[in-house]
DNA sequence: CAGGATCCAATTGGATACTG
DNA sequence: CAGTATCCAATTGGATCCTG
């Protein structure tokens, strides 16, 4: 169920609580769960919906490795890494 | 009273609701309640607390001519063109 | 004209416990 | 590990009516 990527809703999402955060998290490398649960001080309910919104916005990536444990990665886009950029420039002059 | 001026409530301000309207609109010279009360198709309880908190960000300002009937108008300021030519340049690659 | 006050419905997010 | 489910409190915004 993609839903539609606007300026607006990619603003919405990454003003949310820990979507800037996380997007900027993802943007260093492949990143877990588990990690941003602790590094972006987020529950995992509010998590699971930030990253389920960037990865219908098309700014991040999900992959899931059919492993024992599962290990899932999240990985930015070009999208992603276009918004990151930007909304970074913003975030300097403020 | 001033609100603590950083990226994320920059952010937050202009994705709510008619928040981006409202500042594109303010961009266009010196514009009035009602017209953004009909233009920007928001209830006035909505407009009303959206100007105050760009206000409070420092991205539009508010000024009242003492006059019978009250006018009051509000223009962009220096901060308020920056973030618009910013967000403007992610609206467009979007 | 430019809002403020009130009431109400929908959205959002924390805390916590549970599962494939 | 990577989420989901549930309950609950706070925030947000529309509609409507009122006022300096």
């Amino acid at each position: 169920m993609r839903r539609d990527v606007t300026f607006r809703s990619v603003l919405k999402a990454v003003s949310r609580e820990a979507g800037w955060e996380i997007l900027r998290a993802v943007a260093e490398g492949p990143t877990r769960f588990t990690y941003l649960e602790k590094n972006a001080r987020v529950s995992p309910r509010t998590l699971s919906e930030r990253l389920k919104e960037l990865t219908e916005l098309g700014l991040i990536e999900r992959v899931a490795y059919p492993e024992v444990p599962p290990r899932v990665e999240y990985t930015l886009t070009a999208r992603g890494r276009t918004v990151i950029e930007i909304l970074g420039a913003l975030e300097e002059v403020l």
